[in-house]
DNA sequence: GGAATGACATTTA
DNA sequence: CTAAATGCCATTC
């Protein structure tokens, strides 16, 4: 059965189903997905939905904030650099180490290991 | 409907 | 390699 991570299940319908825009819809479904300790990109999302509106990704997790429930802190850049979070880059980097994401740097190490492949 | 905005990415200096 | 400029595109105003 497909579990999600940080969410529950119902918890996250109910989030998207009070969400207009499909593409922010489609956004916290991917994102949703990505399971603590792993990591994903803006890039990588968008790629995902057939666009390649980068910013946009980033834009739709920034407006709203569901952070007990969609682990936006869990995508980072391309280059493996933190990138932003509505809290502050401290927080989400916080966030990470305690899901056993190491970060040197500003980057994250080991990332090809870390990165979660969409099924 | 058009302009501005932004938690990005890629290219160029 | 670092930094700035340029491009992207959905959402908002």
């Amino acid at each position: 059965m497909s579990r999600y991570p940080t969410c529950e299940n119902n918890r996250l319908k109910t989030i998207l189903k009070d969400e207009k825009s499909s593409f922010t819809r489609d956004v916290y479904t991917l994102v949703s997905k990505v399971p603590a300790g792993r990591v994903t990109t803006y890039k990588i999302v968008a790629k995902r939905l057939g666009t390649k509106s980068y910013r946009a990704v980033g834009n739709a997790l920034n407006r709203n904030q569901h952070p007990d429930c969609i682990p936006c802190h869990r995508v980072v850049r391309s280059d493996t650099s933190i990138g932003g979070y509505a809290f502050g880059e401290e927080k989400k980097k916080r966030l990470l180490t305690s899901e056993g994401i190491m970060i040197g740097c500003g980057k994250v190490l080991d990332f090809k290991r870390k990165l979660f492949i969409f099924k």
